[in-house]
DNA sequence: TTGAACTTTAACAAAAATGTTAAACATAAT
DNA sequence: ATTATGTTTAACATTTTTGTTAAAGTTCAA
């Protein structure tokens, strides 16, 4: 019998999404989330049973996104330059958007009820032995390349997560903040490379 | 009628400060903080009459020594290299202590439970004024003194709360992970000055 | 050694969050 | 018009966490 999908159930895991990896309420309560989805707190049970099952198929997307958004760019065929670019555009991008979608990475390593997949692992290492390459190259001021990427993503991740933070100290609005962090993609690659 | 202090009212703030700050759990039950203390959670309520005090108390606490330690750095009379060589090496002893008391600052902030008081706002006004300085003397790239603060404080203290997730992707360990820790305050400095 | 402060245990109350069930209503498809 | 699906409401059960109380044991200082 066909399902006849009122958008109601991604509705829910989009409010979910949102709650948990733009606005960081990692601890929001099954009324939070039916409150600011606009619906019933039963229809969560009906369409997920549990708060546990409804976040786990929320975190898993999220990182199928994200997997699937990163893995664009390191098997890209592209020179490391551009890889490069591309990276800062598309991680810059997402990181926007899902500010603390890394942090319920970390905090899940943290309590130990998660591990990083083997797969990432190797595509880490083959991505700094590019990173290697280019140093070799004279492109890249020479270091550990692990110091090299955490330099990267650092600079990338951390004024996101602490936007609300960055915005109270030096006291700048929500538009001049985005511009802000548009130039640093930018900013970023220059700092880095060459 | 002179109290005993056996230390234990100590030894439940210092526990539950580990647990907030260094291991990131601001969740933490009362029960896992007892726990950690290797006390009964009764002794909670009966020193701090409820787990919202402890808290309040032991993040009161945190919150100074951070100002005190940043002050120290801050209101040094001495030449803006020395001064940038003190803050990271300050801010990331402290950082490699309680990677997480930021994030709970920024948590809250999120939540709208707190604010940046305006001493802060002065200070940070007062170090991007240095900081103009600098570039105009050709010590510093130029570019937005922001921009600059958000770089050094991202280098600093982004891989101090992704270090579970670093160890994992680069398999390192503590040790070498240390290493690599103490390594980066001089590899900042270089990356950012001159 | 007496007493006050410290600590544990146990039992319980209260609150918060989650999960379940049944009944009723709305709506679109057949 | 009927029916299956979607949705709400309400009431309730369960679980988890927090807070309270009383009693008993421990330890140190006066």
């Amino acid at each position: 019998m066909a399902q006849r999908d009122t958008g109601t159930e991604q509705l829910i895991k989009d409010t979910a999404k949102r709650i948990f990896f733009s606005e960081g309420k990692l601890h929001a309560t099954t009324q939070d989330i039916a409150d600011a989805a606009g619906v019933n707190r039963t229809l969560l049970n009906y369409y997920f049973r549990s708060r546990d099952i409804l976040f786990e198929q929320v975190a898993a997307e999220a990182m199928a996104e994200m997997k699937a958004v990163m893995d664009s760019v390191f098997s890209a065929k592209i020179e490391f330059k551009d890889k490069l670019h591309k990276l800062i555009a598309v991680f810059m991008d997402q990181a926007m958007q899902f500010p603390y979608r890394e942090m319920y990475v970390v905090t899940s390593l943290n309590r130990g009820d998660k591990t990083v997949p083997e797969e990432k692992k190797i595509k880490v290492k083959a991505f700094l032995k590019e990173i290697s390459e280019e140093m070799e190259k004279g492109k890249i001021k020479k270091m550990d390349p692990r110091q090299f990427c955490m330099n990267l993503f650092a600079l990338m991740a951390y004024p996101l997560i602490t936007s609300c933070l960055n915005k109270s100290i030096y006291t700048v609005g929500d538009s001049e903040y985005l511009k802000l962090m548009k130039e640093r993609k930018q900013l970023i690659f220059d700092m880095i490379y060459q």
